[in-house]
DNA sequence: GCGTAACCGAGACGGTACGTCGGGTCTTCCG
DNA sequence: CGGAAGACCCGACGTACCGTCTCGGTTACGC
């Protein structure tokens, strides 16, 4: 982890009339720290706050509320990931479940963080837009793996890339949100062949 | 609505040294009322005691927080819904997205109130596996109906049901938990024929 | 302590239509415990009935209020204490404030118990009344010292027998409710003999 | 009274880091004016705050318990009252019964508020301990009454002056605890009276 | 000799208050 | 203007007792 110690640190002073980024870094290590050690419960602006030793205020002048923060070690979690073209779908799709949905979430905070982000967004109205505009913003760039497909020839043009990305996001969530990461990890390609071929032998009476 | 007013009525007493049927429907009752009008945020003990004229004590004697309380709201909404055979696997499982998940979520106050049930689980690890034991007693019912489509030979013994009931349910769940409910129930129908007959025109390269 | 345990004994069973003298000392005895154990504070009906494994109710037939029950510890304390005449008010006053007031508290949990009623009297107005007649049961009993010393000519027949009574009983509540019992046995010579002649040289300008 | 309504004002806001005074006028006002209309009993942290418009949390901030603040409410309105030198013994401590105790409870709310302390020092170790200190002050100050008539010559040097104050504090605690101010008041001069020159032809056998 | 009345234990009930925690807002002071 | 600090109001948390009530069972007394 990137998280160097605060607790001990002479007290960060302004910077002039300007943001001052170590305290939002510090704000940001403090509050991944306390999700990696206390979870999604116990974690509140309050505790965040004294562990960073920043002021509350400073907090909701930068972030309106919880939500959005956490929001934020999210996606400070979420390096840059491309979407590597191995030339064909099947293995463009999973990819992107074993490495930016499943396996990632397994392999860091962030399944712990986007649980907690997903869980206040059913509370909050601005956390679900907030949820909601991160969503689109992931699905449009996950539809271009679809894209791609359909410029290979190897989709219909008239696919609904949408609604397949959809599909292999719902599948991530839900497995994510019972805390079956693991068990998923092992279907992943059963899971894109289905919805690539949809059920193998299917005779419509 | 099956609710019947409390508000006004005579406070209940104790009726000796057991549990008082007429509290428990009256805190049911409120906590359901409030879910409805107030959502999830703003429904805490305290508005359910005081909504439904019973002591705090009274709520915690019989659950334990407010996840169990929750959860029972739900469970007491969800009457039982059988499963029509209509004879092919497709209007069987149209008919499933549309009254037992999105149709059903949309019509009653259980959209919201399993919204809340999903949220606590994310934090509450009782709520986590009172939700997981009700989520697989659902899916070991949903998937008779792979069983009789497997049965009138429409689909091969070796398809694996719980795939495309969790395929299914997953959709149904992401689209609850963005509040996309009234989009998802356009196209239920798209939705299932991708999961039963993959990406139209999918040609491997 | 006369205390017999009832923690473990058998619950007690209605002896019928009458009242159980059996459960009216277990209900005491657990009282005068639950007192002498963690003092005036956490004294509660609720641990009473607990610890002699008594129901609320049956304490609430039998006394009003906490108060009553507070009192009914301390008239059990108080045994039978007879006024021995000395044959000269001195050492009649000397002894009640010995045996009777100061020493007496010293010696038992009485001075604990008459604390948490003096205490309850200034909350309870059925404390206060229940107060107010013991106290006036007590000095009517303590008058006769000076009544008999009115007979042996000691004191003149218009002196105010109460007033004196109350002199000496208003200085041994004042030490007591500062929890300075030790001190008060210490001077009792000095203060009857203030109280019977005055300051000794008084020479009024 | 001097006591100005803050039921309908504005709601106070923090003025920035450090304590509102206003805040902690509104709560002593509150408890005062509670403690004038319902007594010692209905007097609880949270009528308190509701009145005062204040947060609770903002109460227990700077009185760590009930007593505390009752003790603040005490000393508030405990006014520097002199003790008037009136030439001889007597009629100061008619005056000081009649001035600073018996008197001074009657017409305000003191004497209520003091019924409240003395009934929580019985409870509470740090209101016996606050208590005690406040009555050694008081004393103290009262025993000047004895020694200006020491050095009058009116009574020896001899006497024990805080014997005397002893005595004639404990009438009035006594008096104060049991409700009966009023009668009290009646009988001051021959309280004094009797401290001072003892039983009128008293004659020891 | 049998109903009935009062007692007993138990424990749930609607409440009130407790003392604590966190949310989000505000203001002051310093840089 | 930014940032630390911390007080403010508010509301919910979960707990402890309060005093009341009803229950099922038991026993003694009176008809």
């Amino acid at each position: 982890m990137t998280i160097d110690e605060t607790d001990s640190a002479e007290a960060r002073r302004s910077i002039g009339a300007r943001r001052n980024p170590a305290s939002q870094e510090a704000i940001l290590d403090a509050a991944a720290e306390l999700l990696a050690e206390v979870g999604i419960a116990g974690f509140s602006i309050e505790a965040v706050a004294r562990r960073a030793r920043a002021g509350k205020p400073t907090i909701y002048r930068w972030w309106p509320n919880r939500t959005a923060l956490t929001l934020d070690v999210y996606k400070r979690f979420k390096t840059a990931r491309a979407f590597p073209d191995t030339g064909n779908l099947r293995d463009d799709l999973i990819g992107f479940l074993d490495r930016q949905l499943i396996g990632f979430w397994r392999g860091s905070l962030c399944g712990l963080v986007y649980r907690a982000v997903i869980a206040e967004a059913q509370t909050d109205d601005g956390a679900a837009a907030a949820l909601l505009a991160y969503q689109a913003e992931r699905k449009s760039v996950a539809v271009t793996l679809i894209e791609r497909a359909k410029a290979r020839g190897e989709v219909p043009a008239e696919t609904d890339s949408v609604l397949i990305i959809d599909l292999v996001v719902s599948y991530a969530w839900h497995r994510l949100l019972l805390g079956q990461l693991d068990a998923a990890s092992q279907e992943i390609e059963t899971v894109v062949d289905t919805i690539l071929r949809g059920i193998k032998g299917y005779r419509p009476l």
